[in-house]
DNA sequence: TGTACATCAGTGAACGCGCGTTCACTGATGTAC
DNA sequence: TGTACATCAGTGAACGCGCGTTCACTGATGTAC
């Protein structure tokens, strides 16, 4: 409820877009939970009236879907950065695995929403085949990240399948993370006691 | 909207308390999710007026939490019994996890309730207290299986910390299934190739 | 055996609320003449 | 330099809807006398 906002000046009213954004994201953690976000406490957050969201969204959902988005690239770029640059192929992954857990963990309620589908509310058919479309990039950057362990002969098998289990343990943790499980070890244990067992160079 | 429903013999009343509890948990999985599942929409199920829920439950937060109780019931239930009898204590815990990940198949929505908490609108604290009692006996059971690996010499560790990594990797699986991620290979292999690589015995 | 009555398993109308969304509008500001 | 006007960034009142919940009630049925 930032009342004091001056309108935007002539020309750039797209700005009210990423202001919508930003504090709807903002919201879903705050809140805890994407089906927690309100149209009217969007707009409240950013100090306009509600229907000032239907001057850059034709609805919940695309506003919703354009905090997907927006989350997803940030997710997308903290891990890849996390990677970057480290010579060892399988330090590089659990850096990336860290990174992932890390997000999961200082924004649940985002992290829910993208990998969970909470608080989202299109119907599964088009709600699938538009976070599969935001999130494609950062699965892609992982199935490269663990291609380069097997070139390197840290891990052995199909990539993609390497890939998917790998996935599938990170995400289990920060999922549970998210939620806010008690009783679970500091993640960088979780993933070297995961990552140690599959090291191949032993 | 079975309307031809009769009441229930003077006496048993009750009953209509274990039929709510049965549709509800039909309609969470029904409707993909918990928050979807309405008071009005379930005693419709069971062909009752809305208020006469009310004559069973205080509000729908305790509707909601007895559907939880209820499925973590029938989830520790399926999961011990496909451990039973199993020589090979590892091989126990195996078919612990495909069980555990065919439940959450079988009943995403319910899943997705009992350890994402989607749908269950109680406030963090009063949540965690009943869905952490209501999983409890079902978390005492996998340390004790973990236990009797770590005894048997198939792992080595703190049977605690091996049971949360344990968890960790079902559950990324497990709710991946539930949300319905695509390009997952089958649970027996994800399984497989997780405690195989934990296998001390090889 | 008959009847009054308490009990029990529900019902039905109505409420206030917050939500997403619609529609016609306003008032500042840059631009054309 | 002054003014008419189109454009643009929003506003404000109002809507219908479904929800959880309340309250006073009903009508069948077992039981006491």
């Amino acid at each position: 409820m930032s009342s004091v906002r001056r309108r935007n000046p002539k020309g750039s009213g797209e700005q009210l877009r990423a202001e919508l954004v930003a504090a709807a994201a903002r919201l879903v953690d705050t809140l805890g939970d994407g089906s927690k976000v309100t149209l009217r406490g969007v707009a409240g957050a950013v100090g306009v009236a509600p229907t000032a969201v239907y001057l850059h969204f034709a609805d919940r959902d695309e506003l919703m879907i354009a905090v997907l988005e927006d989350r997803f690239d940030a997710f997308t770029r903290q891990i890849d950065d996390a990677g970057a640059g480290i010579g060892d192929p399988l330090e590089a992954l659990r850096r990336r695995g860290v990174a992932y857990i890390h997000f999961a963990m200082a924004q649940p309620g985002a992290y829910r929403m993208m990998f969970s589908h909470v608080g989202v509310e299109l119907d599964r058919e088009d709600l699938f085949k538009r976070s599969i479309a935001a999130g494609m990039p950062s699965y892609d950057s992982l199935v490269r990240a663990v291609t380069a362990c097997v070139d390197a002969g840290a891990l052995r098998g199909d990539p993609k399948g390497l890939a998917n289990v790998g996935w599938g343990v990170v995400h289990g943790y920060a999922d549970l993370a998210a939620v806010g499980v008690p009783f679970l070890q500091p993640p960088e244990e979780y993933l070297g006691a995961f990552l140690g067992a599959m090291d191949q160079r032993r």
